[in-house]
DNA sequence: TATACGAGACGGACCGTCTCGTCTTACCTG
DNA sequence: CAGGTAAGACGAGACGGTCCGTCTCGTATA
């Protein structure tokens, strides 16, 4: 009961096919929004047929999200610096996440690949795995070592690193107010009030 | 250069057609699921013309966010209660969200509107307005009077608010994990620690 | 030599607009 | 406080258009 279907050969796959796809993705989201954004047109674009995106990608969700990682240059490994100040720290990796979030040219990449997220828990994994876990990592890293030099108390790490972003997606995710590095000392500080 | 379109008469709106219409959108998200939710399939279970659902609706991630009010009766009020322990009254509401949230009758629904919510601003504050700030202005409330109670500390109440839904929410939208009364009750002892 | 490729034809699903004839309702008249 | 009427909201569905996902074609490439 397995896949019936002949897969193709990744080996000769054209790099270049590739690359004009997620481009032309990445364009198109920009100019028409995700919901908008048709195969076709993808296709159209980058010069290429309509069969060579569906033999390698199940849907447009899977496409966009390629384009996004491709764009944000993922898999490249995300470090939080240690500086020995914690707040310096985290200010750094959190105002560069909302500089990310307010920054016009990944602020709708990013929303529409939230839009493909909803009803896709497969595709959710992936960025969860490629994107958003390895900044959770960095940033549970840090606390660790914060913890270890006895700065701060013995908490859930998980608990803690996501208190710090949660917010910050909450607001922006939901549109519930403007993120500004204001925003994120405010965070900070009831933050480190908690864990200290 | 104002719109030109002629407005129906919302004096003479069928309330059968309106109910109907809402019921089998609401039905059909449970169904299909929000990207293949058609406007055709709506009319034709609702047992009503298209142009029914065009007259009164822009586009069909209005549709959704109507349907989804009268689901959960919204505009009916949310009040926190105030026993004098705050801790427990926190546990009570965000408890409550974790449940709507987890809960597989309102999941699909929401997420259909957190989708429809991301191309478009004017949803987005509309949802804003009549769901979450009633929410969070009632949080607020009560974290306000425990400040008059002497029991927290002095901060920004819309940080303290946004601290408490933020992660949650996070969790829940970006998939990163179970939301779990567990995890409601680590969150609110760790804002409790920042606030006191 | 096998197969990934660009191109595009194909039937089908929905889109959003429109035009029917019918039914409902706000309002006017007596 | 009827009862009659005209405006317009209604259900139904035809319409051209867009895009879907599958399927052939030769051609190019590894």
């Amino acid at each position: 009961m397995s896949r019936n279907r002949k897969l193709p050969d990744p080996a000769r796959r054209s790099e270049r096919s590739k690359q004009a796809i997620l481009t032309a993705t990445t364009d198109l989201i920009g100019e028409v929004g995700y919901a908008k954004l048709a195969i076709e047109a993808i296709a159209a674009r980058a010069g290429v047929g309509k069969q060579t995106i569906y033999r390698w990608w199940p849907d447009k969700g899977s496409v966009v999200l390629d384009a996004y990682l491709m764009l944000v240059g993922a898999d490249q490994g995300i470090d939080v610096p240690d500086s020995g100040n914690l707040e310096t720290d985290l200010r750094l990796v959190l105002g560069s996440t909302v500089d990310s979030l307010a920054d016009p040219v990944f602020e709708r990449r990013y929303r529409a690949l939230v839009t493909a997220i909803q009803d896709d828990p497969e595709l959710a994994a992936a960025l969860l795995d490629r994107l958003l876990k390895p900044w959770l990592e960095a940033t549970k890293k840090r606390l660790r070592s914060a913890q270890h030099a006895g700065q701060i108390r013995n908490v859930d790490l998980d608990v803690a690193a996501e208190a710090l972003y949660g917010p910050i997606y909450y607001r922006w995710l939901l549109r519930i107010g403007p993120i500004s590095r204001q925003y994120v000392d405010a965070l900070i500080a009831m933050n480190l009030r908690a864990l200290t």
